[in-house]
DNA sequence: TGTAACTCCCCTCCG
DNA sequence: GGGAGTTACA
């Protein structure tokens, strides 16, 4: 084994599971990789080991999730291979980037002139137009809002299932309208056909119809000869049949996931495909990761007991690589603000035991679980980050520059120009519609759309700002990127200034955006880029904060995924809050409520704290109880709370809040001063 | 027509 | 609490 080492740098440390996996040669290979078991690691070494055992590299697809796991697992995956091939590298990215790059190459085939992505909210936003036009929009018929038309849309299509059912089974209250929503649905399809539109569903739509095409999937699946797919517990459907139509012909597929950590149920993903996985390849082989190299044994066994629950999941359990005889906290505290306080009183300890604020995070179920404890922060005075809520793309200023880098690509494209127009003063939805209407037909150059709109009815206002912006896009045209860019900048910025009362503030953000579009090879790239790879706040792009600067990480539980850190705080872990009372209702969300305590429970290096608020102020859908008691989460059954250290705060205390006079609320202003 | 200040009802979380 | 729709008014 040492002696092979010397030549397969790749099997170097890895355990027996891990380089079984990694020297699997042909036909399908199942990597059941617990949390913390060297995931990464493996898929590495396996594609090194492909290579090594003589695959062409660029025969190698490797697809993820996100951006960051493709980064990361090309760039290991190149060092341990070494220099010795050259340009010729292993073809990876995100499912959604990789359709993309299909779909641009084959796009005459598929019936394309151009692509032009459009993001979430773009998607809504169309919707919400044909909507209007459907006459839906009235009020005495309650037609779902836009935001639910393209939940539904989205389902229907990655779940690969008709709508009724869809309707029925999630989005019960829009049953009555399943016809009109069916017709809208068609003419968003056509609409978007006009417009050479995509959005990210229709990425793996097309993809996917490229790949099961009888002339064109042959050719497309003969470029590999091995299909390599991360987080496979959160494919749907329709990706299931993609790789599986990509494998056909030698079924060398191999998926590496953990059941227990499947979490995205709400966009389709399903755990029950990698479940299946055995069945749909025969002849699959199933390795298992047990080991953990992340936590010690104490947390290990709250997470083990926490999966035993799990109704249906590929058994397992994993043991510490790393002891220490610390148990987990369980904390029941008075209410929410004594658990914000709880909080900091731990991370400030945790921190005296060494481990900076950025080697602790807390953790929760909903984007506004931290409110309280924010303030809490900020009244003491400890930095803090805060991970997932509000995506920087969805701000409206954002959305803004972005229409414009989209129009300076496509002139014609009417669906930016119509909110950049509504950024001149005078110009409302109505004006918009109207200056848009003009481009239709050919695309027109930026000259002639000068042309057609000084002859146009436009607000006196807004005609010298619209000419000035349509003169930086035209006399631009020839500059170089990042100058054009800067460009387009400076003309957007005054407007941006205007609409918005904390334009000034807003402003950093363009800034920040378009040093980072400066650096693409085309304006084109970059915006294709932001649609596949959405950055999540402008810090995104203002790379790593200084060394010197600590800061506690706060973080949804999705967000926290394939992280980890030294100190984990859970909180919030009630009944309704975690597991969300959205979740109850059905057996499914209950399970992947469980799994995401998994998730969060197996963040943690060395400690983990798990806090309960007993009394809450406003309960959720609590309606005739200005406070009441909150149930603990029901994770945290009898054989889960033996396995902590359990920490009763001021019972007395809680007591007497929960006889004292109904409704009366203390108003006090101390802890914020 | 555009905008500001209202009212009303939501079918909420998570990317 | 907030977005979507309505109304009054410039």
């Amino acid at each position: 084994m040492f002696v092979a080492s010397e030549t397969q740098p790749w099997l170097e440390g890895l355990n027996d599971q891990q380089r079984e996996a990694a020297r699997h040669s042909d036909g399908p290979l199942l990597i059941i990789a617990g949390a913390g078991t060297g995931k990464t690691t493996t898929l590495c070494a396996r594609a090194a080991s492909l290579i090594g055992s003589g695959v062409a590299p660029e025969r190698i697809l490797l697809l993820t999730f996100t951006r960051r796991a493709a980064r990361e697992m090309l760039g290991r995956t190149r060092a341990l291979v070494g220099a010795a091939y050259g340009g010729r590298f292993v073809v990876g990215g995100t499912f959604h980037s990789v359709a993309y790059r299909t779909i641009l190459r084959e796009a005459a085939s598929l019936g394309l002139e151009s692509v032009n992505l459009l993001d979430a909210s773009d998607a809504a936003d169309l919707l919400d137009l044909l909507r209007e036009e459907h006459g839906l929009s009235t009020t005495e018929r309650r037609f779902p809002r836009k935001g639910t038309l393209i939940d539904i849309y989205s389902r229907t299509v990655n779940a690969q299932r008709d709508l009724p059912s869809v309707l029925a089974e999630s989005f019960p209250w829009c049953g009555d309208y399943a016809t009109e929503i069916g017709q809208l649905y068609r003419s968003y399809g056509v609409r978007k056909r006009e417009l050479n539109a995509l959005d990210l569903d229709d990425l793996l739509l097309y993809w996917h119809a490229a790949v099961r095409d009888e002339r064109l999937g042959g050719r497309l699946a003969d470029q590999y000869e091995h299909v390599l797919v991360d987080e496979y517990q959160d494919v749907n459907a329709i990706q299931v049949e993609i790789v599986q139509a990509l494998a056909d012909g030698h079924g060398n597929v191999t998926a590496v996931g953990d059941d227990l950590q499947a979490i995205y149920g709400f966009r389709a993903a399903d755990p029950k495909h990698i479940l299946d996985f055995p069945n749909l390849y025969l002849g699959t082989t199933m390795i298992k990761l047990e080991r953990n190299y992340r936590s010690p044994q104490p947390v290990l066994d709250v997470g083990n007991e926490v999966a035993a629950g799990a109704r249906k999941s590929f058994a397992r359990r994993l043991t510490a690589e790393s002891d220490s005889a610390r148990r987990p906290e369980l904390l029941f505290c008075r209410d929410e603000r004594s658990q914000a306080e709880a909080v900091c009183e731990r991370v400030l300890a945790r921190r005296e035991e060494g481990s900076l604020l950025r080697d602790q995070a807390v953790l929760m179920r909903a984007g506004h679980h931290s409110e309280l404890l924010e303030i809490e922060l900020t009244r003491r005075r400890i930095p803090f980050v805060k991970y997932g809520g509000i995506r920087y793309l969805e701000a409206a200023h954002v959305k803004d520059f972005v229409a414009l880098l989209r129009v300076a690509v496509n002139p014609g494209d009417r669906l930016s120009w119509f909110r950049l127009l509504q950024l001149l003063d005078g110009v409302g939805p109505v004006g918009a519609r109207r200056l848009v209407e003009q481009l239709a037909g050919e695309r027109p150059s930026l000259i002639e759309i000068q042309q057609r709109w000084a002859v146009s009815e436009i607000a006196e206002s807004a005609r010298e700002p619209g000419s000035r912006l349509v003169s930086a896009l035209a006399d631009s045209a020839e500059d170089p990127v990042a100058a054009r860019i800067g460009r387009l900048k400076r003309a957007i910025a005054p407007l941006v200034r205007a609409a918005y009362p904390d334009g000034e503030t807003r402003l950093v953000d363009l800034e920040q955006l378009a040093e980072a579009a400066g650096g693409a090879s085309s304006i084109e790239h970059f915006v294709a880029d932001l649609v596949l790879d959405p950055p999540l706040s402008s810090a995104d792009y203002a790379g790593p904060p200084g060394l010197d600067e600590d800061y506690l990480v706060l973080s949804t539980v999705h967000s926290a995924k394939g992280l980890e850190w030294n100190d984990v705080h859970v909180i919030h872990l009630s009944d309704g809050n975690f597991p969300a009372d959205m979740a109850l209702s059905t057996k499914e969300g209950l399970e992947e409520e469980r799994r995401l305590f998994y998730v969060a429970v197996t963040r943690a290096r060395r400690s983990l704290t798990l806090y309960v608020p007993m009394l809450y102020y406003h309960r959720p859908r609590a309606r005739d109880d200005a406070h009441g008691y909150g149930k603990p989460c029901r994770f945290l059954d009898q054989s889960v709370q033996a396995l902590c250290d359990q920490v009763r705060e001021s019972e007395e205390k809680v007591d007497e809040a929960g006889c004292g006079p109904r409704g009366r609320i203390e108003v006090s202003l101390d802890h914020l001063f």
